[in-house]
DNA sequence: TCCATAATATACTTTTTAGTATATTTGCAA
DNA sequence: TTGCAAATATACTAAAAAGTATATTATGGA
């Protein structure tokens, strides 16, 4: 059972996500986080060292979170296809996102790449397991017969990542989910020219 | 001729340009312009009413170089698979960009899409521009018979935008522009698909 | 149930950043 | 060349943000 210090360090963390995400890292402030927390200075500053210590937890949470969800709805599916499919439909919809505020893995990666290199390693390495990832299962796919050996799979799974991560950034600030939709369908009638 | 007054603040937007393209709307405060121009505060306000004002024109400058920039690319080329190429062909290296930072068109959509609502619509209306832009090239490669029918404009140009975007980011956060380039030549040999 | 300590709140200080008032310098028209 | 307005610099104030010292409250084990 967690204490209450651990449960209000983790309230902290999970109501600091959505602000984190949708204000960037040097967008919060930690007077944002006490008003949306309703908890004092002495409180927060009980759980964190500073406001780095703060941004370095929540970002390590937001990362986390998601590639977890990403994971899990991608084992659910059975097939090398049903995974992959799975994983583009995880943003469907870029406007309502599971954290509030886009994808945070590529909301992080665009604002710490040229000033948090600490920050920047890790959201390397998430992108890194996931087109690892990625890259296996059409390997996979490959091998059990299900895709054409034709496909490269390194290179699509690059271009499956970049494509839905570029498509959520372009709907939303455009404010519409239309063109993620059709993006999706394209890009599983792209591999869908790899099944045998 | 500029009068000393415009060129001083022409420099200023100039200089600051590269610094909120790589730290931020923000991450970048008035000392840090203030440094990297060496002039002072009497000087720089003098110029604009305030930070808001600052940055909306640095964003403004920002968003017509580039875009200015890649039409020039697009427009120098003959045929419409040319000038797509050419629009590919525009970050093919993804560390050293144009404005350095990374692009600032993507850099600032992510940034504002919650919390800049004014800059948000500007940026939406370049991504509107871009996608109008690249679509109508598209349709005159199927009208004057480079394309085949079967390819659909609007989701192409999308989709290029988006996977040319989405791999910016990608390869400027794992230090590596060797996806970027797999990734052009692919999204070239899917258009060459279509070429009848 | 009581008390020691952990958790949180309050009320401050410090630091950073934005912005301004005024002085100085520069460029150009008379 | 001079003198005046525009441009820039200096030295400040104001505001916002981070961080801290201390008081208060809550929690769980004796």
């Amino acid at each position: 059972m967690l204490t209450k210090a651990e449960k209000t360090k983790q309230f902290i963390l999970e109501t600091a996500a959505p602000l984190y995400n949708k204000k960037g890292i040097s967008g919060v402030n930690i007077d944002d986080v006490l008003a949306e927390t309703k908890l004092t200075k002495g409180c927060l500053y009980g759980h964190f060292e500073n406001k780095d210590d703060l941004t370095v937890q929540v970002v390590d949470l937001m990362l986390k979170k998601v590639s977890d969800r990403v994971y899990q709805a991608v084992a659910n599916a059975k097939t090398a296809r049903a995974k992959v499919f799975a994983f583009l439909d995880f943003y469907k919809d870029p406007i309502d996102t599971y954290i509030s505020g886009g994808c945070p893995i590529f909301n992080t990666a665009v604002e710490v790449d040229d000033n948090f290199p600490l920050i920047k390693e890790k959201v390397a390495t998430v992108f890194r397991l996931g087109q690892e990832g990625l890259t296996n299962i059409l390997k996979e796919g490959i091998e059990n017969g299900e895709f054409s050996s034709k496909l490269d799979p390194v290179v699509m799974a690059f271009k499956l990542v970049a494509a839905t991560e570029g498509g959520i950034v372009m709907c939303r600030t455009m404010n519409t989910m239309k063109p993620m939709q059709s993006l999706i369908k394209n890009l599983k009638a792209e591999l869908d020219q790899y099944t045998v």
